[in-house]
DNA sequence: TATTGTTATACTCTATAACTATA
DNA sequence: TATAGTTATAGAGTATAACAATA
């Protein structure tokens, strides 16, 4: 921390954006100490889950998921694909499209994940019990939700 | 009983990391679009503040303070100081390194960003009321307290 | 002609090693 | 020799245009 603060009376200390830039750092990176054992990154974490959630789903709608642009999900599905964690099937209606699924070896990596993940959370939010771990928690899911004044 | 191996208590949408940055990147893309209008970036912002806190830091002093890299800062401070909006001065006892400072035009800019940020914060955040960013700007600062290192 | 997934490309952000000039 | 700032460079992450196969 630098030197001396003689007017502190307006500062970055009183945006949320700054708060939360560095509190996603901290957490952000946290998980990616975690998911690095697995030699993984927290998209590639991400897209399991929700091929999980949402067997069957083609490429656009995971991309659209994730908030990446399909382009991007090429190098992350052929990293999941190659360690056969997940499979591209071929769409019987549209056969320009590839539905997403797990494979049981992904499946069961995921549910190992999981818990990296929620243990992950809670070790780099070690300063909130867990009252305000759940309060933050609606804050931002509350935050999340109008995407329309995007 | 046959165990279910469904597991949804932990999805991704209770875990603090996943919606932090999702609010995060939705904060942080209001606020890189206010700023454009300035030709400037969030950390070029961050550092007009921080000069403006900590007149005749060093450069190494405020890129901790960044929380990034001493190359990082040289195209940075050299944009600021092409638009003489910061000045790098030679250090009387040391004359290796450069003490940072506002000029009269970089304090001005920065009163006006301050309240750009401010509203672009508010923007953001509009499903919260304020007594909500109250608590949610406390339970962030609370995650960025570090104990382990002071 | 339009769309799905892919390739190629570029631009930013970030991290590290090496250089200069002072100490 | 060690340090402050700089340069050069390489690695990620991200965004867009163009292409192939299919509709």
């Amino acid at each position: 921390m630098p030197p001396q603060n003689d007017n502190p009376e307006v500062s970055l200390d009183t945006l949320i954006g700054y708060a939360l830039r560095k509190a996603q750092l901290k957490v952000f990176q946290h998980l990616v100490n975690e998911l690095e054992k697995f030699d993984l990154r927290p998209a590639q974490f991400s897209a399991l889950a929700i091929i999980d959630q949402n067997p069957g789903l083609v490429q656009a709608d995971l991309a659209r998921a994730l908030d990446i642009e399909p382009p991007q999900l090429v190098p992350l599905l052929n990293k999941l694909e190659a360690r056969a964690l997940a499979v591209r099937v071929r769409c019987k209606p549209d056969k320009r499209a590839y539905g997403l699924f797990l494979s049981k070896a992904g499946e069961q990596l995921l549910k190992e994940l999981k818990v990296i993940a929620q243990q992950s959370d809670e070790a780099s939010t070690a300063t909130l019990d867990d009252a305000e771990r759940a309060q933050l928690l609606g804050l931002l899911q509350k935050i999340n939700r109008n995407h329309d004044c995007l």
